[in-house]
DNA sequence: ATAAAAATGAAAATCAAATTCATTTAAAAT
DNA sequence: ATTTTAAATGAATTTGATTTTCATTTTTAT
């Protein structure tokens, strides 16, 4: 039976494992950013850095964060979002209709998306070429680069076969 | 100054010249989609066959259908680019915040996107080599292809210099 | 402890896009 | 050409995600 949920809704096909960071490394990243450390945030950025889904809609950080802080609202939640990607810390991904999924960035940078269009899973890939590709591309217009994104949009050999 | 235009604002840089359609062709796109011919429908195509902008907004067209037809709403609008849509007949393209644009597909598929996050230029290219590289990842996953999107974001050559 | 600056949360506002429904129109069938 | 029927239109409303406002609370530097 076809589902058609909404992308980022299954457990993440990841590269590699997460790196899962602790409430002392939590509060560095807020410092680095130049935010204040608070109980909501530092608890924005757990949920952030939990598994086993790492693609996060606004929504799901609010559900889980709400188990601890059950007066925070979506508010806080976007506001803290808005700002962890102007510091670069977090990636915001709106693959078709709906939220824009989040995730926390992780040292093995800059990697790619596939989604399927049927069960909503995300699958990540690296792929070195392109990512030059797209270098040299910009370079040799003479612009600076502030960001690329490749998706891929599918359905998955489970969803294929009905 | 720095401007921060919404993406899709300035003139285009294509690859190639666009395939201008005439009306009869107009109406040959709605038949093979299989949506009746109406006046606003075949105002709405002509808009999105027309330049300097080949990317166009809702209200872009909005506007641009407005002085032929000073009824026309947003339905109208909108419910006709979802099935063109759905038919492969135009190309939804949402980057960064705000409405998402859309353009007639022409002849020369499957082109990229370079957007500019100052002046909101879109500038079109073209690369065998990633379209062949995202084909191949998906055949060897064994999934089935339904779209890829490649979106490059930079500051262009004279928004780099103030 | 105090003060200044920033963050919170409830509520309202914004904005794009979708939907509803009474009326009109296109095109297929007579 | 007229009738029939299914589809399209447009005004208004709704939806859903995200942002903003503002009174209150919390953090951090002194
Ligand atoms: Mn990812
Ligand atoms: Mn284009
Ligand atoms: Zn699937
Ligand atoms: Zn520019």
């Amino acid at each position: 039976m076809l589902k058609n949920l909404p992308i980022g809704t299954q457990t993440d096909v990841l590269i590699e494992p997460r790196t899962f960071f602790n409430e002392k490394e939590l509060k560095e990243i807020l410092k680095k950013c130049g935010l204040k450390i608070t109980k909501q945030r530092v608890a924005v950025l757990k949920v952030l850095s939990s598994g086993p889904r790492y693609h996060k809609t606004a929504k799901d950080i609010l559900e889980e964060v709400k188990k601890n802080f059950p007066n925070i609202g979506f508010a806080t939640i976007y506001r803290l979002l808005k700002r962890l990607s102007q510091a670069q810390m977090i990636l915001e991904i709106s693959m078709g209709a709906g939220s824009s999924c989040y995730e926390l960035k992780t040292k093995q940078q800059s990697h790619y998306h596939i989604a399927c269009l049927n069960c909503g899973k995300i699958i990540e890939f690296k792929n070195k070429m392109i990512e030059t590709t797209l270098e040299k591309i910009v370079l040799e217009k003479n612009y600076t680069l502030k960001n690329q994104v490749v998706e891929i949009y599918v359905n998955c050999d489970s969803c294929k076969n009905q």
